[in-house]
RNA sequence: GUCCCUAUCGUCUAGAGGCCUAGGACACCGGGUUUUCAUCCCGGCAACCGGGGUUCGAAUCCCCGUGGGGAUGCCA
């Protein structure tokens, strides 16, 4: 069967690095099968979600590349067939009503299925016991069952289970006398009956579990008298996320659920749902969470992990994108800067680990210079170009201007955003190196040889980088400095940095008129030191 | 509290019982190239959470601790 896997984001807020990095394990795996990727927008929570949110999310995902097929699904126009989904289940006494709200209306339960396999999904383990308070009653109910253990200071401790996980349940008092069969009266409690046992001391039981095959995990299980029937109507009428989310995966035929390992406790129930809704089980692949530079779980407070804020920071799509790739998995070789299609070769769930990852800022930023170094000179400037806009404004400066600035200084930018630091190749407006400046710019023999550079500069025919580097050399031998001594307190004057690209190739870019002015005002900026 | 998951350099990871004296990458520290800075090249620092087993042999398998995360919602 061909592989369906979905994205089902919920459209509150912004889209963070975890829920995209969803998204590209979803991708990466259809596009290696060679299957299919459906979005569905479960914007059920019409409070918190909106039509900003899904644009944000649109966006994002068009600008990863991260194509999905098919329409989109929302979930909030299909909670009919939730409700239907639900009325079914209650038919088949999978289901059951809850206590009504003061409304008058009750909410309806899933009930975990008392009898049976669900399909091979559960599985009995043998018999279980457990001391229990005596001092508190033990209730057997339609919703299930619930107790008092004990703990290890020989307190009480509240407790419940489905009737699911309980069965052949019998009570015993302190001194071995039954007090309660459920087998017997199980029947009675399906049909809404309660009983309430005082004085056990003891519950004996056979202990059942479901369990699955994690794609991810490996096999995965869970007792079932540590899991309780779950509310999957409000009493408001309202289908609640599992509900929704396992009705909606039938709909859409997916074959493979790749989520958030934040979710593996909720796979137990889906699994049964999806049994008794009469639909084969999907698998399940459990990604391990992204955790930020704390070592905590991102959430949607995080405001510095948000897919579009990366973008706005300078990072590149592409190298975003495979950065989070590599975050929980690995091509299993010493690849680390991969192309999508080479992602989508080497992509399998079996080589993505189970635990957490930390975000790491710098590594993220040394990929992206890598894929900056390799940009084609026109896209460069293009992209550049955008993220230079707001400062192209301020000192009126157009593209023609623009692009071989931007051209020049390409090997050396890691980060869109460091276009802004190009300021001093249009403007005379730059900040000068706080610590390096007044300092080189103050020596008197510094001043004397700067002067000579202006007026010869200022007397070039030709300011073309070869014509520069020749002068620079020339004033440098005349001055008595050594070849290359005169470069920095040059820069500092005319680009106010202590460091930068080629100086020659600057100051040409930069000039004539420009540099030799700089530099004369550089000297009236700074102090002659004689210290 | 209970249940579930998880654990290799600071970080991302390789590692499926002998190829491990634990490999790669980022970061960091040296050196070289660059008359500067960055790139690039070379070198260095740096890890199997602890304790028990199983085995001729364990980073790898099992158990117990401990740390971290998740669940325990009429949130998703």
């Amino acid at each position: 069967m061909a592989v369906r896997v979905r994205f089902a984001p919920s459209p509150t807020g912004q889209v963070h690095i975890g829920n995209i990095r969803t998204a590209i394990f979803n991708w990466l795996f259809a596009r290696h099968e060679k299957g299919e990727f459906l979005l569905r927008i479960e914007d059920t929570d019409l409070e918190r979600s909106t039509q900003d949110a899904i644009d944000k999310l649109m966006d994002c995902m068009a600008w990863l590349g991260l194509d999905y097929d098919g329409e989109v699904m929302y979930q909030s126009r299909r909670s009919a067939d939730h409700v239907v989904a639900a009325t079914e289940l209650k038919a088949k006494r999978f289901a059951y009503d809850g206590k009504p709200d003061e409304s008058g209306r009750a909410p309806v339960y899933f009930r975990i299925p008392v009898a049976g396999d669900a399909g091979g999904a559960i599985r009995t383990v043998g018999p279980a016991e457990r001391e229990l308070d005596a001092r508190e009653t033990v209730k057997i109910a339609p919703d299930g069952v619930s107790f008092a253990g004990l703990s290890a200071k020989g307190s009480p401790m509240p407790m419940a289970c489905c009737l699911a996980g309980v069965r052949e349940l019998k009570l015993h008092a302190a001194d071995g006398t039954e007090l309660f069969d459920l087998e017997s009266n199980l029947e009675a409690v399906l049909n809404g009956e309660t009983f309430t046992v005082a004085g056990a001391a003891k519950m004996t039981f056979l202990r059942r579990e479901v369990f699955y095959r994690d794609l991810i995990k490996g096999e995965l299980s869970k007792p079932l008298d540590g899991v309780k029937d779950q509310i999957i109507v409000r009493s408001d009428g309202s289908p609640v996320f599992h509900l929704a989310n396992v009705v909606d995966d039938i709909a859409q035929e997916v074959t493979h659920i790749i989520r958030g390992d934040d979710h593996v406790e909720n796979t137990y129930r889906h699994i049964l749902l999806f049994h008794a809704l009469g639909a084969p089980i999907p698998q399940y692949g459990h990604l391990p969470m992204i955790v930020n530079a704390a070592g905590k779980p991102y959430s949607k407070r995080d405001g510095d992990a948000f897919v579009g804020d990366f973008r706005t920071r300078g990072f590149l799509a592409e190298a975003l994108f495979n950065y989070l790739a590599l975050l929980g998995w690995s091509p299993g070789d010493d690849r680390e800067k991969l192309s999508k299609p080479e992602m989508i070769a080497a992509f399998t769930l079996d080589r993505v680990k189970s635990s957490a990852a930390q975000l790491d800022a710098n590594k993220l930023l040394n990929l992206n210079g890598l894929y900056v170094a390799e940009l084609a000179p026109e896209t460069f400037v293009e992209l550049g170009w955008k993220y230079f806009l707001p400062v192209a404004a301020e000192l009126r400066v157009d593209r023609a201007e623009f692009a071989p600035v931007a051209r020049f200084m390409q090997s050396r930018t890691k980060l869109f955003t460091q276009v802004a630091e190009y300021r001093y190749f249009f403007s005379d407006d730059y900040e000068f190196d706080a610590k390096n400046a007044p300092k080189f710019l103050g020596r008197p023999e510094v001043r004397k040889a700067l002067l000579a550079v202006a007026a010869a500069l200022d007397a070039a025919k030709s300011f073309a980088a070869e014509e520069v580097a020749a002068i620079l050399t020339a004033v440098e031998a005349a001055e008595g400095f050594a070849h290359g001594k005169l470069f920095q307190p040059v820069r500092l004057a005319a680009t106010g940095a202590n460091g930068g690209a080629e100086l020659d190739q600057t100051l040409a870019l930069i000039g004539k008129e420009r540099v030799v002015r700089r530099i004369r005002r550089a000297l009236e900026l700074f102090p002659e030191r004689t210290a």
